[in-house]
DNA sequence: TATAGCTGTTGCCGAAACGGCAGCAACATG
DNA sequence: CATGTTGCTGCCGTTTCGGCAACAGCTATA
């Protein structure tokens, strides 16, 4: 099932590692015979792909527009091959996930376990990453899916879906916001806060918030981590913030509370963009659980908006 | 710049020949060669790929899967190409239109001769076929752009714009009928009518209408030829239908009118879509030209909606 | 500054793939 | 029945591919 010519799978390989001898290794072949494909490339293209570094290779503009060729080859490849194996009933392959951390506590689990549960032979391979990184993962084509704060996508992207989750604080049951149903900024403020450092997108959600206000107190936790920033708001040390999408089912242990944001009378809102590469035709079993992510995303969205209904 | 396998390019080439020796000869190579990577190709995915008879060779339906991923392959290719072409300032390539004859009077000449006004080296090949014989091409890979009269059109392909002019009837200046503003299907069943035949696209359009009607004369005349009908409406033959798209500048010869058509008060549509393969990223000429020609029936709608507007 | 480790490239040579020629059997057409 | 077509298959020369080893260029480290 290998019908495409060695240079471009080689191409392929040198592009994702950076590098000729890597590139080989990864393949099981020589060094040589990777330089002379990529060699042969060029000459048969007319123009350099790559720029020679002491430290590996960079691609050309030209070797760019190459790069996005092949992977379109190689991606409706692995639909090719989806396609014949769905004919003859077996449903295999798989689906490489790259999103945020916010998935990562039930959305995600969830879903994949439900969906394995039915269709056994499809493997899923999920990344976590920053926003930016998610939709770079896609360009490069190292991930088939993409869940990131909705950002401005480029071009070459698209948007399946885009979901709006509220914004909220985090606080240990017995805090003293406990007993509110819904709390803005400043009376946050009041207390120890733990705030996410840039790197997380709730930082660039916040931050325009927090410029706005008159006082800013130092915050009392920087952290980049979800996880820590929630287990320590449930150990009281202070009030952290996240879509109530990032925390979970607070059920499970009731020592957390979940309160809305409101800012000037106003929800805060998280937007969630599900992401694709545009010039691509997803395999079915792919496309099939992107299908879920959106109902799921969509159920999630209309049920916890109804929990905490906006505020008029 | 074929950097592709030969099994790839030798497929496409049966696929569209229909036999082996055909492609050979295509191909300038012996047809054992040929013969030789199909067999292969056939190993390599585990399934024959044609059906062969006495006569050539037909697709069986991983053949389709797999001709569907060649022409993706190819197609994008040739974009690839064009793309790095335009990085050095060249613009050069083929614009390949399938179209209904409608568009053949002014649309189409004037777009073309006014495109490669600006840019010489883009090529133009069109073909004039029937409505449902566009999405077919279209499909097969025959043709970039396809015009075609809004049928259902299938899945793989995209419906770029939807257009609608007004279905009118066509005299000549002396007839009875030329003093009115409208008509209505009864008042133009008195006269001698030119009728098109089932391979048109306007039959389909008013046989549902003239069915409604308690008489239906005979028509007169029965064309399947646009220029014919036009001729004949001319000389006063008979009444014929059109859009007025179909029959270009009347100015330039006065001899005919158009009468926007009534049904029951209300106008008689006919709608144009433009269609592409919904699997590809059109080179960026090819683009260039799909937008003009968007741009420019969308201007004609404009036009002629304002011209004849709708009877309230 | 010298050394060790990395990079991509190149000659050489055996192995694998490709392509052309001619001939085969099977079928359709006259 | 003769003729023309179809796709397929040995045989064989040519082309391409890939592995080994050596080379030059660069970087980091001692």
């Amino acid at each position: 099932m290998r019908f495409h010519s060695p240079s471009i799978q080689y191409f392929h390989a040198v592009r994702r590692t950076g590098s000729i001898r890597a590139a080989a290794r990864l393949l099981n072949v020589a060094s040589s015979a990777v330089s002379r494909q990529i060699l042969k490339l060029e000459q048969e293209v007319g123009s350099p792909l790559f720029e020679r570094t002491a430290r590996g290779l960079t691609l050309t503009t030209v070797g760019e527009m190459l790069a996005r060729h092949v992977m379109n080859v190689l991606q409706d490849l692995d639909r090719f091959r989806s396609d014949v194996a769905s004919l003859s009933g077996a449903w295999h392959g798989t689906v490489s996930i790259a999103c945020i951390e916010s998935l990562t506590e039930s959305v995600l689990p969830d879903l994949i376990a439900s969906h394995r549960g039915r269709a056994r032979r499809v493997n899923f391979t999920t990344e976590v990453m920053g926003s930016s990184d998610v939709l770079e993962a896609l360009r490069r084509g190292e991930a088939d899916i993409g869940i990131a704060i909705a950002l401005r996508h480029p071009p070459d992207l698209r948007q399946v879906a885009l979901k709006r989750f509220r914004l909220g604080a985090l606080v240990a049951r017995e805090h003293p916001l406990a007993r509110r149903k819904t709390v803005t900024l400043e009376q946050c403020l009041a207390f120890p806060v733990i705030h996410a450092l840039p790197e997380l997108s709730i930082y660039h959600l916040l931050q325009p918030l927090i410029a706005q206000l008159s006082e800013t107190p130092e915050p009392a936790i920087q952290a980049n981590s979800i996880d820590l920033m929630r287990e320590l708001a449930a150990r009281g040390v202070g009030v952290a913030f996240q879509t109530q999408l990032g925390i979970g089912r607070l059920s499970r242990d009731a020592q957390l509370v979940f309160l809305p944001l409101d800012n000037a009378g106003s929800p805060v809102w998280s937007d969630l963009g599900i992401y694709v590469r545009a010039e691509r035709t997803l395999p079915d079993f792919t496309e099939s659980f992107l299908q879920e992510l959106v109902r799921e995303l969509g159920e999630r969205e209309r049920r916890e908006n109804a929990a905490y209904p906006q505020v008029v």
